[in-house]
DNA sequence: TGTAGACTGACCGTATACAGTTAGGATGCA
DNA sequence: TGCATCCTAACTGTATACGGTCAGTCTACA
């Protein structure tokens, strides 16, 4: 029989609807958050929609606005380096303990078809690039270094920068434009050197790439989203 | 004129007691939260309480229990050691980039108030050490470490390991009994070399530091907290 | 005596209700 | 015409209400 489809609370659904509406530009940074509007769109109570507003504040996504209520966070040149810098330090911890694990065979089933995921989306962004998929390609890039944290049997590196993933999405939205071809070199590169377990050149090649993001930002003026 | 108390709202407050009382052990790990018990031992309604542990589940200081609630998570060795790991790529980056912004004298007023807080806060835990104050060096050592993420200039560092927090303050409690003498001496070091604009011993002295923690549960049964 | 099934009470998620506060406009005065 | 004050409507935070589901117990039958 067919397995039965796990509903998903409401809050969670709210979440991920903001999240979205946030990303893809339909609430601008800056632009306040109206629980009344928003449930009335969702088709929903205000309830949920105050817990998932409390969480992006939380998460920092959203901020306070004046006294009352919320808004989309901005974020400027600075903040946007300061992150870029804790997602490089994290995965190049990750790459360093994939290839590890790769070294000394640890990796199980489960790390096993990761493993064929990332080649199916290596091959899959390859393919994508001859049209025009920027958004695609975005998603593929957070899902291949998601990937690489998975594979790096530290559950807690992924956790840490989920909270900042929204952010993450809009600088690579910005940052990556015209830049897929050179990113998926490196992608595959990192890929490679995990899989042959060395550890040294999986971070080495995970530093270069995530330096390159942050170093782009250097053209940028202060208030960018 | 005196300033008004400003009043934190009730989701806040309550985020703040479980939190106390998780560390405490008031509530003990895998214990399960009742929503209408927790509201009435409060005094508040039911809904500050239930976004409060959303808040908490989403950070992963609780869990699902069952098909039905939360409860206060277990953290086994593995877990404790993956958060570890991240906490101490994150704070050799703070000690780092600290020594750097010395090196270059970006230090503002600011930073410079922190340092004299560093100072004191140092002194002070000399003195707390020869009579039984444990939780109060731990609560310090937190302290020590929050300031040194200050000084990075990079507040991503902090709001980052944040939601972590409250495991990490476990973790203290159990791992620096009887240490604190050598911990303190360590947090010297590391202030000082941070001061001298030493960016390379900072990052060492900080390393050796952290991996000590670590080293510590190799000694620990598998569940721990 | 052990197990399966039904029932009931407790608890959770969501909706609705209410009160306090705030923002923004309108009005009056300079 | 510009500014300050007052008022009102809207919106937020918290409380209460309600419906559905889950777990635990009790009973009946093997």
């Amino acid at each position: 029989m067919e397995k039965l489809i796990p509903q998903i609370d409401l809050v969670e659904s709210v979440k991920n609807a903001l999240f979205d509406a946030i990303l893809t530009g339909e609430f601008l940074p800056g632009e306040k958050l109206a629980q009344d509007e928003l449930a009335e769109k969702m088709g929903v109570s205000r309830q949920p929609i105050i817990q998932a507003l409390r969480i992006l504040s939380e998460n920092g996504i959203l901020c306070p606005h004046g006294k009352k209520g919320v808004a989309v966070s901005k974020l400027n040149k600075k903040n946007l380096q300061n992150l870029l810098q804790v997602r490089r330090e994290l995965d190049c911890l990750a790459a360093r303990l994939a290839a590890k694990r790769a070294k000394i065979r640890e990796f199980e089933d489960h790390d096993y078809e990761q493993i064929d995921s990332l080649k199916k989306l290596i091959a899959l962004s390859q393919l994508q690039m001859k049209g025009d998929n920027h958004a695609n390609l975005v998603r593929n890039d957070l899902e291949f270094h998601k990937m690489i944290r998975s594979l790096s049997g530290n559950t807690f590196i992924q956790s840490t920068l989920e909270p900042h993933l929204l952010h993450q999405s809009r600088i690579f939205y910005i940052t990556t434009v015209n830049r897929h071809q050179v990113i998926w070199e490196q992608h595959e590169s990192i890929f490679e050197a995990i899989l042959s377990g060395d550890a040294n050149e999986a971070e080495h090649l995970t530093n270069a790439h995530t330096v390159e993001a942050e170093q782009l930002f250097e053209w940028y003026q202060e208030e960018i989203l």
